[in-house]
DNA sequence: ATGATCACG
DNA sequence: ACGTACGTGATCATT
């Protein structure tokens, strides 16, 4: 067996990770794709060859300019970006822990390191794998040593090998005529000069035939005269250079032998404690042992429980003990209760399972004993396991996942693994590591062990979280928004879901056939228009008939294709008559799939839709809503509004809608404490209106139409976070005449731009943005180097604030709402919430009750320093209410 | 799995 | 010069 050994350019693979990856941060803003790239790549290489030695090669200075001393040509590459440089001295400190031995050596570039190294290597009788991003690296290829150049894709890690052979192949030089060739075309990326006017296939035709500079220059007298042979002549002295520039030595002075870069153990404590740090979760599944160490200790308390005297022993020792948050967890499947876990401390973790003596009544009795007397509980995930925790708003519960989401809603799970890596710093098996795609029921059955663990660990985590969440909730003041929102937020929410909505199936059946012989129709005009039978569904072969075989203007590319968008197509309406068709078979189709034969699949044996509402999901703090989607019921558009129709209330009850008026342009007067928006707002009703009056200098009644739609744009650009651009999109004006518009908007409402600009200033201060009470979230945005991203964190700092503080003021409302309904034991409820708009099923003799219940709580629910309004209508179907 | 499109606030 | 309005979810086509 050869000896082996793997030599990496550091800087060039961090770069190309860089570049090859989306951007990644970490929770609190730490760039980390390049370091998730590199590592990618390295345990790709590790895999593969299993190396006894592997060392990898950094620049002592960086950016990276190859030949420092040549300044003359140093150039003017673009510095390092910030996100990428803030990567760099981790990545290195991180290999260290790794046990990879990094070598630096000042004075000398890592290219001559690796070059060094590697001909050291080969004449020791080592096979030698170099891995760069750099093909300059291809003249060192020998039959010993292989250049190994990885590509991140989005599939995966692909790397290019090059012996001497295969740069013969692909290049027809040998590596070293790598070298010439190089010297003639040059290399603006490493400023080296090369000959003026000579390319890739010039060189090489020369290459081929002179087999070096040296040689061809020797033999210059034989080349045909022509305009290469001359420049030739006046630059021998800038190709000998560039030869110079383009050598990497092999033979440089370093004092370090190969043997010296033995790889050490990769996976140890450090590194995983890195690992959680920079939040690779993927990665630390790679520490198998250690996980299994670290969760063995844990996993050694948990105890299955199936016998009825043990249950009730169990169930008594916590009663006893009320100090701390009892870890609890019920196990469904399908509505099925299969058991119920329980943690009173790290020692005592049991799963209590549905079987024998041990009924599901059983359990569901003594879980709402331990409500009743008041025994303090954890949970992850409450709204899901209320249907057996028979619990209300006055329980002691604690959940975990909901604390989470506060501390950080930028993540998009929030189970026991999630929780356990971030507030618990341990690294446990997540459901798919221990059940994979196995069903609750049947894991139960088949692999007792691993359903025990998930039990258990929900128990577990919900249990020792709890404490440590609740103390950064008060650190970070968010202890009141949690205790007084979101938690009981949680039941109006299991209401709602529980309530669903009333749908009238054959009015949803008859809109549904109706759209489809509109439809069929269309289509059969389309098809006729264009002379030819596609798929008008598919974006990609619509672009090929509008943009080429009809040879319409393209406005607009996407990464794919022709863009097809709706307001594309809309400018195109007057260039072909099928483009009116187009849309109006987009409208049909999309209320087809979505809408008519969307919800149908979703009504119950009720006659009622029950879709879910998520608390965890937005970063703004709003409530959103799948399964199906009730928050995106059609409305703007006449023939998709007329769906609201199938909504219905039950027998002898009406619905009753109230929205609020703007209420985010509201939050913004209170925030920003512009008198004048404030006393518009206390006086009049329009105020876009009014906006236009001020911002166009036009008498109140004087305004037009188009100056008040201006006027709205504006108003919701500066909620949106403006842009010129942006709002030059929206109103299909230059971007010239939109900041025009922001000017003046901003010089009728000084106090406005003052308030955005320190929302920004803020933000970027803090890393997150706050709602007025309290709630945050972060934007790594903000600290990036790249304008679009840059500028994008700063209109989520205007935005957030605004959008979020109106999400908690509707969740108050939601609350109040939901409470006083059933407190004063009416019939009527809450069933659904679309961010500014509540929906009550009111039983007919409650309409003026539910009325004023509705608009108290939500104009009181928050004081600020305009009022809030809402408006209540009524119908008897969702269509009628507005 | 991802992108394009489009429904809502 | 850069090249986008903020926040969501469902569907279809395509990889």
């Amino acid at each position: 067996m050869d000896k082996k050994i793997v030599l990496i350019d550091g800087h060039s693979i961090l770069f190309r990770a860089f570049y090859g990856l989306p951007d990644l941060t970490t929770s609190k803003g730490m760039h980390t794709n390049a370091i998730l790239g590199f590592l990618n790549i390295l345990y790709k290489i590790i895999d593969e060859e299993q190396p006894e030695y592997l060392a990898v090669a950094f620049d002592t200075h960086h950016p990276t300019f190859r030949h420092d001393i040549y300044t003359e040509y140093k150039g003017t590459r673009k510095p390092m970006p910030e996100e990428l440089r803030q990567q760099v001295p981790v990545m290195k400190e991180l290999l260290k822990a790794m046990n990879v031995p990094v070598i630096e050596k000042p004075g000398y570039e890592a290219d001559d390191v690796l070059g060094t190294l590697a001909s050291q290597a080969e004449k020791e009788g080592y096979k030698v794998s170099l891995v760069s991003g750099d093909r300059d690296l291809l003249q060192l290829a020998s039959d010993n040593i292989k250049i190994r150049l990885p590509k991140t894709k989005r599939t995966g890690t692909e790397i290019e090998d090059y012996l001497a052979k295969d740069v013969l192949e692909r290049y027809n030089v040998t590596p070293k005529q790598f070298i010439d060739l190089k010297g003639l075309m040059g290399d603006t990326s490493d400023n080296i000069p090369g000959i003026p006017g000579v390319g890739e296939k010039t060189a090489g035709k020369l290459i081929a035939e002179y087999k070096s500079i040296e040689n061809l220059y020797d033999h210059i007298d034989e080349l045909l005269p022509g305009k290469v042979t001359t420049t030739l002549k006046e630059n021998k002295e800038l190709a000998f250079l560039s030869k110079k520039l383009a050598t990497i030595c092999t033979d440089c002075d370093l004092g370090i032998k190969p043997q010296d870069a033995v790889l050490g153990d990769l996976y140890n404590e450090e590194v995983y404690i890195w690992f959680k740090n920079l939040e690779f979760k993927s990665l630390l599944s790679k520490f198998q042992n250690m996980e299994i160490d670290h969760s063995l200790e844990i996993e050694e308390y948990f105890e299955v429980v199936e016998d009825l005297a043990e249950a009730d022993k169990i169930f008594e020792e916590i009663m006893a003990n009320k100090t701390n948050p009892i870890g609890i967890h019920i196990i469904t499947d399908r509505d099925m209760l299969l058991g119920i876990s329980l943690c009173r401390s790290e020692k005592h973790i049991r799963l209590i399972l549905v079987t024998g003596m041990i009924t599901a009544d059983y359990i569901i009795d003594k879980a709402k004993n331990l409500i009743k007397n008041n025994v303090p509980l954890a949970v992850i995930g409450l709204k899901d396991q209320l249907g057996y925790l028979k619990a209300d708003e006055s329980a002691e519960i604690f959940d975990s996942a909901i604390a989470a989401y506060l501390l950080n809603p930028l993540t998009d799970t929030y189970h026991y693994d999630d929780i356990a890596r971030d507030y618990l710093g341990m690294t446990v098996p997540s459901v798919n590591d221990l059940l994979g795609k196995v069903g609750l029921t049947e894991a139960m059955n088949m692999m007792p062990k691993e359903f025990a663990a998930y039990a258990c660990y929900n128990a577990y985590v919900a249990h020792a979280s709890a404490p440590r969440l609740k103390k950064q909730l008060l650190e970070e003041g968010m202890l009141q928004l949690f205790q007084d929102i979101e938690m009981p937020l949680i039941y109006t929410l299991y209401d709602m879901q529980q309530r669903g909505i009333r749908v009238n199936k054959e009015a949803l059946k008859e809109y549904g056939d109706q759209l489809e012989a509109g439809i069929i129709s269309l289509e059969k005009q389309i098809y006729e228009q264009v002379d030819e039978v596609f798929n008008i569904n598919s974006p990609k072969q619509l672009g090929v008939i509008l943009f080429e075989k009809l040879r319409l203007p393209f406005a607009r590319k996407t990464k794919t294709g022709y863009s097809t968008s709706a307001d594309i197509l809309e400018k195109l309406r007057s260039e072909h008559p099928v483009i009116t068709m187009i849309l109006e078979y987009r409208q049909l189709t999309k209320l087809k799939s979505t809408y008519a034969d969307g919800l149908a699949a979703y009504i119950r044996e009720d006659g009622r839709i029950h879709g879910k509402f998520h608390q965890t999901i937005t970063a703004t703090g709003r409530i959103s809503s799948t399964d199906p989607n009730l928050q995106n019921i059609p409305i703007r558009m006449e023939l998709g509004r007329k769906i609201r129709k199938v909504f219905i209330p039950e027998e002898d009850y009406v619905f009753l809608d109230a929205d609020y008026s703007q209420i985010e342009l509201r939050v913004l007067a209170h925030m920003s404490g512009d008198e004048k928006l404030i006393n518009a707002y206390k006086e009049a009703k329009d105020i876009h209106r009014i906006t236009a009056s001020e911002v166009f200098h036009t008498p109140f009644d004087e305004v037009t139409p188009l100056q008040r739609s201006n006027a709205k744009a504006v108003n919701f650009g500066i909620i949106y976070g403006i842009s010129s651009f942006g709002l030059g999109q929206d109103l299909n004006i230059t971007r010239k005449e939109a900041e025009r518009f922001i000017d003046k908007y901003f010089k009728t409402y000084p106090k406005i731009k003052e308030f955005l600009d320190r929302l920004v200033a803020e933000a970027k201060e803090k890393g997150y943005s706050t709602t007025i009470f309290g709630r945050r979230r972060p934007i790594p945005e903000l600290s990036s180097s790249n304008f679009m991203q840059r500028s994008f964190g700063e209109r989520v700092a205007m935005n957030s604030p605004i959008q979020g503080t109106a999400a908690d003021i509707i969740k108050i409302a939601m609350n109040r709402v939901n409470q006083r309904l059933k407190n004063n034991n009416m019939h009527s409820r809450l069933i659904l919430q679309v961010h500014d708009e509540l929906l009550v099923e009111a039983h007919k003799d409650e309409i003026e009750e539910v009325k004023r219940i509705m608009t108290e709580e939500m104009t009181g629910a928050a004081k600020l320093d305009v009022p809030l309004e809402a408006e209540v209508k009524i119908g008897s179907n969702w269509y009628e209410t507005k």
